[in-house]
DNA sequence: CCCGTTTCACTTTTT
DNA sequence: GTGAAACGGG
């Protein structure tokens, strides 16, 4: 990260945050380069802010880090600088992280800093990571045994499914999928089934919810399974039923960091929480031995990059840390995060963890960081006028010192349809390809992923490069679940939706009956499915034909399984896949994504070989659920506001600022207030993560399941300060109407000859009707004058104090009409888009019309217009 | 039991 | 409009 600042004096940073060791007197040039040169290297170039919060080690810390801000810099350079004092061993500093992808970055960058592989590290990962870890030492004290597998969302939900049929429930009327998104909930608070709520055990399956739940867990207990909660749930648990584990663990983990902590669950909270009480004292208990000799078998990984920083580890022994001496030391536990970036609230994140930390922690540091050293003051203006705008933040600013007066101001573009949106943001970056800009530096951030496909459709026309980020993973993929499946019914026999997943596939005449009468059995002889197909194969229970097509499975399995250890792993899956006649499946098959799945087969053989042993393979595949994509290519990335979350991007787009898109609409409905100050959140995000331009877009008509609604720009943009913001004038555009009312439709490219058609004008009537208000047009963004409550617009002066009309709640409501249709069946129409056709069914607002060119189509009825 | 057709739900975000 | 799942005929 090239850090403007590397050249800050040093002295700057010596007056706030003093250096553990004094720079020598004197005041020339030479004595300031020794002084430097005495300073630990990557010290250099830190603000005073960020250097306090590298240099208190002690004690609790929170780091209030603003977007780009230096956080991760911070973090690295925090163990970095506990690892150089001396101060623990490499093995005694748990980090952890949400994503794989910042885990693999701190490990990287912690390896640039102290100089050589961190492979010492062994707790830095994420949670689930870490969790596993945890998990597999201890694990029959969750019941488990330590080779336990770990379900994906795919496994859990068909799980559930045979639960709920089990019942003789009607999983139509209770989708598995409903349930499992409570489980997960329950799991995110840390709640086993006898500590939900009565409320939530009723709200599902009349009641049955508890019971249920009851049955999940002892159905994943016999499968030595987990899913995802559990691999945090367990833990604390099996923490809390231990005191001399728990204790173990207390007095292992010197410091505590933790990546994004305002993204933290309740039940992530607990954990941490319970490791970070730290009682020191102790000594007489048994554990002290058993920790000794887990820690030897640690310090040589210590010792490796102690190799590399000579003097501090063999000087100071890391066992006398300098703040745990007492009883009930205060925790050295530094969590950094930005109450503003909580964008992971809908599923468990609790804000509440980060605003309560002072609270939790007495006598917590707090360190604030607001320098921001990515974005121009524009952009951080903009950012900073609309997150403004949320309540209960615990309030930075961000600030930067880099103004340049021809820094762009963020832009707000209109257009008439999603279609044109694309359209024109394909136009921008070829625009700026052509100014010299590399693709890489641009990015497309949705809010939703069906946004996604406009903008691929059109780059394909276009052809240009684009990369979707966060898209159908590869892991996902059928194909490969598929061979996964083979893969873990060897490694794990007991694994019976891998089993059933695979029993049938490529087709070998086992249907449902087959398959059925094999659960059962097994189901009644509490045994794996794989086993009891192997015991009913010598018995007559089955029909000739499918006995054989069965009994040649177990055979297989059984070959397979006698080579797991004594074959390349790699080569051993590829002939599991050809012995199964999996990959023959494929071969055979004409249509065209066959060789597209042929390729992904041999990718995933390929990547195996990076792995010690198919065990290892699958253990990194159920957790680390994302493909490298390939860097070489100049291409936008397209993705998610989340997904983004931590990139930075030269220049970001940020298409669909519509009410009901952006905020969207669920998230209002279901989250009131809280969830609309996240959806703002989100917001913010996008916009700090531009480095110097940003273009906004939103659209008059978005066509959202299947059929065109109007939509209305999103109370965001009037949010938006107008001295950071420029409204962008078409290119073409004979300038001058900017007196007009309504001007945003005056597009004059593709509309110069549709403005005067019937439908058009249908079209901005009815627009304007809906959000009926004036539109700022020189000095700033286009204003639309409605007012949200008390919300301030941020224009308060000027010609435009029109009186807001409150629709508020309304907003959206208004496409979905709830007076009676102005048509009838067999009206003649006309339509923007399709044409002429006539109405073969009305459904509320929702029209089927028979157009002459475009056939049958589902439209609202404020597009069309009588003919 | 297999395969084609129809139907339905989906569209927030993901470790 | 799309994809997965259910249904019914062969």
């Amino acid at each position: 990260m090239s850090n403007p600042f590397d050249d800050i004096p040093f002295d700057d940073a010596h007056g706030a945050a003093p250096a553990p060791k004094p720079a020598g007197g004197g005041s020339g040039i030479a004595a300031r380069a020794m002084g430097a040169r005495q300073q630990p290297d990557y010290l250099t170039g830190l603000n005073p802010e960020q250097r306090r919060a590298v240099e208190t080690t002690e004690g609790p810390v929170l780091v209030l880090a603003g977007a780009g801000t230096g956080k991760t810099r911070v973090l690295t350079t925090r163990i970095a600088h506990i690892l150089a004092q001396g101060l623990a061993w490499p093995s005694q500093v748990l980090a952890v992280t949400f994503t794989n992808k910042a885990a693999r970055e701190m490990k990287a960058r912690i390896g640039l800093l102290v100089g050589g592989a961190v492979e010492g590290m062994p707790w830095l990962g994420t949670f689930h990571s870490i969790g596993v870890k945890m998990l597999r030492r201890h694990a029959e004290m969750a019941g488990l045994k330590s080779d336990f597998t770990i379900l994906d969302t795919d496994d859990q939900i068909r799980l559930l499914k045979q639960l709920i049929q089990a019942e003789g429930l009607d999983d139509k009327r209770w989708p598995a999928r409903q349930f499992a998104m409570m489980i997960d909930g329950w799991k995110n608070k840390g709640f086993g089934p006898a500590d939900i709520p009565e409320g939530d055990a009723r709200a599902f399956a009349n009641g049955k919810g508890r019971e249920l739940y009851t049955a999940y867990q002892n159905r994943l207990k016999t499968l030595n399974a987990c899913d995802f909660g559990d691999l945090l749930c367990h833990p604390i648990r099996v923490l809390k039923a231990n005191p001399d584990v728990l204790a173990e663990y207390q007095q292992k983990f010197r410091y505590i960091l933790v990546d994004e902590y305002q993204d933290t669950n309740t039940a992530q909270y607990l954990w941490l929480r319970l490791l970070a009480q730290r009682r020191v004292s102790a000594p007489t208990s048994p554990l002290r031995g058993g920790r000794r000799s887990e820690q030897s078998e640690a310090d040589p990984g210590g010792g490796d990059i102690g190799a590399d920083t000579p003097t501090r580890l063999d000087t100071v022994s890391p066992t006398s840390p300098q703040g745990g001496g007492g009883n009930a030391a205060p925790p050295n536990i530094c969590c950094v995060g930005d109450d503003d970036q909580s964008i992971y609230g809908w599923r468990g994140a609790d804000v509440d963890n980060i605003l309560r930390f002072e609270k939790d922690f007495p006598g917590a540091t707090v360190v604030k960081l607001e320098r921001n050293y990515r974005s121009t003051a524009h952009i951080l203006g903009a950012a900073s006028h609309l997150i403004g705008h949320n309540e209960g933040r615990l309030g930075k600013t961000l600030f930067t010192d880099a103004a340049d007066p021809d820094d762009p101001k963020v832009n707000v573009h209109a257009a008439w349809d999603s279609e044109e949106e694309a359209r024109a943001v394909g136009e921008t970056i070829e625009r700026h390809q052509r100014d010299g800009n590399n693709l890489n530096d641009m990015a497309i951030l949705v809010r939703a992923s069906f946004q996604m496909r406009e903008f691929e459709d059109r780059f394909v026309t276009l052809g240009l490069n684009y990369r979707v980020i966060g898209g159908p993973r590869f892991y996902e993929r059928m194909e490969v679940r598929d061979a996964m499946a083979y893969f873990r019914v060897v490694c794990q026999p007991a694994d019976d939706l891998a089993f059933e997943r695979i029993v049938n596939t490529p087709k070998r005449g086992l249907g449902d009956a087959s398959v059925r009468l094999v659960h059962d059995y097994a189901r009644r002889k509490g045994m794996p499915m794989l086993a009891a197909a192997a015991e009913i194969v010598a018995t007559e229970e089955m029909k000739p034909k499918p006995r054989a097509a069965l009994r040649g499975v177990v055979e297989n399995f059984a070959r397979w399984q006698e080579r797991l250890d004594n074959t390349p792993h790699a080569e051993l899956a590829e002939t599991i896949l050809e012995e199964s006649g999996y990959t023959a499946m494929w071969q055979a098959d004409r249509s065209a994504e066959a060789p597209g799945r042929l390729e992904n087969l041999k990718e995933l053989i390929r990547s195996m070989e990076e792995f010690e042993s198919m065990r290892a393979f699958l253990e990194h595949v159920s957790l680390v659920m994302d493909a490298e994509q390939n860097e070489d290519m100049d291409a936008v990335s397209i993705m998610t506001l989340h997904a983004a979350k931590g990139l930075e991007f030269d220049t970001v787009f940020l298409p669909g600022w519509e009410e009901g898109l952006f905020p969207h609409q669920r998230a209002l409905d279901e989250g009131g207030r809280s969830g609309l100050e996240e959806e703002r959140r989100l917001a913010y995000v996008g916009l700090t993560r531009a480095k110097r331009n940003c273009h906004i877009w939103f659209v008059s008509n978005r066509r959202i399941h299947g059929l065109w609604q109007s939509t209305i720009p999103s109370r965001f943009l009037d949010e938006l300060p107008t001295d950071h913001v420029d409204v962008a004038e078409p290119p073409t555009s004979y300038g001058g109407h900017g007196g007009y009312g309504q001007s945003r439709f005056d597009r004059a490219d593709t509309f110069s000859t549709r403005r005067e058609s019937p439908g058009w004008r249908r079209a901005q009537a009815n627009q304007t009707e809906a959000t009926r208000g004036n539109w700022g047009s020189r000095s700033g963004i286009a204003v639309e004058r409605i007012g949200y409550g008390e919300t301030d617009s941020g224009f308060g002066a000027g010609k435009g104090s029109v009186k807001g009309r409150v629709i508020e709640g309304e907003l959206i409501a208004k496409s979905v009409a709830d007076e009676p249709s102005a048509f009838a069946v067999g009206d003649r129409v006309f339509h923007l888009k399709f044409g002429n056709g006539n109405i073969t069914a009305i459904e509320g607002n929702k029209l089927t019309i028979a157009f002459d060119k475009a056939g049958e189509k589902k439209v609202l009825d404020g597009f069309v217009e009588m003919v």
